[in-house]
DNA sequence: GAGTGGTCTAGACCACAAG
DNA sequence: TTGTGGTCTAGACCACTCT
């Protein structure tokens, strides 16, 4: 009766491809690296070709693996312009990406609360938080409060400043690769300390964006607060109808 | 040097998609209906089994076509529960969806604005203006206010009440099915006259959202401006970082 | 030129749904 | 029992990339 092991044979491509992501999540195939070609990975799995064919197909629409032509199969590898197009959906007026540039940035380590371990998990004895004021055009548009599970980014609080984009540099400095995440946005009038750091009026309307990220094993390993200015850009959401059997979570919800 | 017209040939499975949408966009197949074989199809398009297959699996990604075994293909039939789903954003605390009931409805007809042409196409020369505030757990929640161009949907005006999802009604009674949106959030402080449909006060925060809904054939067919009250409710997205070649917008995007 | 993935075909066996 | 889609295999040809 439990959900979590499928009790029921998976398919062979099914296991090829969960296979391919333990060694991916284990860094036996670290980003960029080239994997050997089809027939030599039918081989190895003691499948035909075809079928590990159709698991790097659903490897690379999940983002997991590029392939191409030629060139062959590698483990994908996060740049920063996708990372940043992936999760940042503020967008000016014409639809371009509001890149916010770094104004300014705190980093420190201490002892998680309750509610933390909660969420992030009972191993997770310190938090590692990150505060950003983050600017476009010259104006302020977005203050953010990351907290990470400290045993994940160790020394992290010692690298400041950090990168603009955040999520490749957990990828190459920690092995932390953020694959999906959740975000609740609320309407909120601005307090009197964000309001300054903003540089908006005490009570002008903000977005507060409360974001959860998960790594490909699906682990919680982001809590994010964030409160975006949406005077001069918007919150950007891409809609589209659902096949109602299609795939709706990733892998497990918890 | 056209952006439009393929000018390398498509593979075959892409043709026989391109075709199959066709005939669902002309209504040569119809919501629910039962679809031949896949060597029937595969007869009938000239290509193998295997490529047919292809194409079929593509659409049922799509939402187009529903296939399950021993039963056959049959062309994908919108539910209101998945219509809600798929487009209505706003979650409780527990991230259930916050059920909107109907609570006052406005509907009327008007010549369209030189700039709601310029965004529904120049054979708009009227437009359905559809007004609802709905509510949710006893007090209002959002405040609606939606443009259809008026020759697409003859005789709506007339029709109310309309049934609380709208776009499963616009399939049926018009053969209108939205298959995407986009939406742009911003936080804006309540004015006088929604403060008060809304049940706030003047001045508190909202969320003000602007959508842009898409047929089949990806024309833009609504345009909708909403106002969502956030104390007791959020707007909940979910991101998942986009593989860089991967489908981003569905056809062409004029 | 050698090797890669992209496309296309062909045929086999299975579980499942419907009559 | 019949027919369907789901899975798996096998082999062919092509365009492309790399060296």
């Amino acid at each position: 009766m439990e959900q979590d092991g499928p009790l029921v044979a998976q398919p062979l491509y099914r296991r090829a491809e969960a296979a391919m992501v333990a060694r991916i999540v284990g860094n036996v195939w670290t980003p960029g690296m080239r994997l050997p070609n089809e027939f030599a990975l039918a081989r190895e799995f003691g499948v035909s070709q075809g079928t590990i064919r159709k698991a790097l197909m659903a490897l690379e629409e999940r983002g997991l693996l590029a392939r191409s032509p030629g060139r062959g199969t590698t483990v994908a590898r996060t740049t920063p312009a996708e990372a940043l197009f992936a999760f940042f959906r503020l967008r000016d007026g014409e639809g371009r990406m509001a890149t916010p540039e770094p104004v300014e940035e705190h980093i420190s380590r201490r002892a998680a609360t309750d509610a933390e371990r909660a969420e992030l998990g009972a191993d997770c004895a310190e938090v590692c938080v990150l505060e950003r004021v983050r600017g476009h055009a010259g104006a302020p548009l977005a203050l953010e409060r990351m907290r990470l599970p400290a045993h994940l980014t160790p020394g992290m609080e010692r690298e400041t400043p950090l990168p603009n984009s955040l999520y490749p540099y957990l990828q190459d400095r920690f092995g932390l690769a953020i694959m999906r995440a959740t975000e609740a946005v609320t309407a909120v009038l601005a307090d009197a300390a964000t309001a300054r750091r903003l540089g908006v009026a005490e009570g002008a309307p903000l977005l507060r964006v409360e974001r959860r990220a998960f790594d490909l094993a699906d682990r919680l390993v982001e809590l994010r607060e964030s409160f975006y200015r949406t005077d001069s850009a918007h919150y950007a959401v891409d809609l589209a109808r659902t096949p109602p059997g299609a795939a709706t979570a990733p892998l497990q919800s918890r």
